[in-house]
DNA sequence: GGAGTGACTTTTT
DNA sequence: GAAAAAGCCACTC
């Protein structure tokens, strides 16, 4: 069943630069509700955002607008600091104004 | 084939 | 607004 992850990566980079979107929207728009699966998914990607930038997985957030949990670890900056170059505000651990840079398939 | 896991979402306390 | 519970799907053991 690989292609649903395929599916999920492929979403990721649809996502254009300084948007972001859901777990929730990726499910939705792959007609399905396993939102769970699509994090799963991103967990295991191949093409994690530290080793290729094929699949910039840190522009998928949470559907309240707070990162999540990414790479293991929640202190990391790193994302946020990419999140912040796109030309979002982050605010602890949250998106501000996320709607705003939603992007809905 | 069943039980456990996860970078989740929504509703209810 | 935070915390808990229930519900969801794919993947792994």
């Amino acid at each position: 069943m690989m292609e649903f992850e395929q599916r999920v990566w492929q979403r990721c980079q649809e996502i254009p630069k300084g948007m972001v979107s859901t777990y929730k929207e990726i499910a939705r728009s792959l007609d399905t509700k396993a939102y769970r699966a699509v994090g799963n998914s991103l967990r295991k990607n191949p093409y994690s955002y530290l080793n290729s930038s094929k699949v910039p997985c840190h522009r998928v957030i949470k559907s309240d607008g707070s990162l999540g949990g990414f790479h293991g670890s929640k202190d990391d900056p790193r994302k946020a600091e990419l999140l912040r170059k796109e030309g979002l505000v982050i605010k602890d651990n949250r998106i501000k104004n996320f709607k705003k840079f939603l992007y809905t398939f």
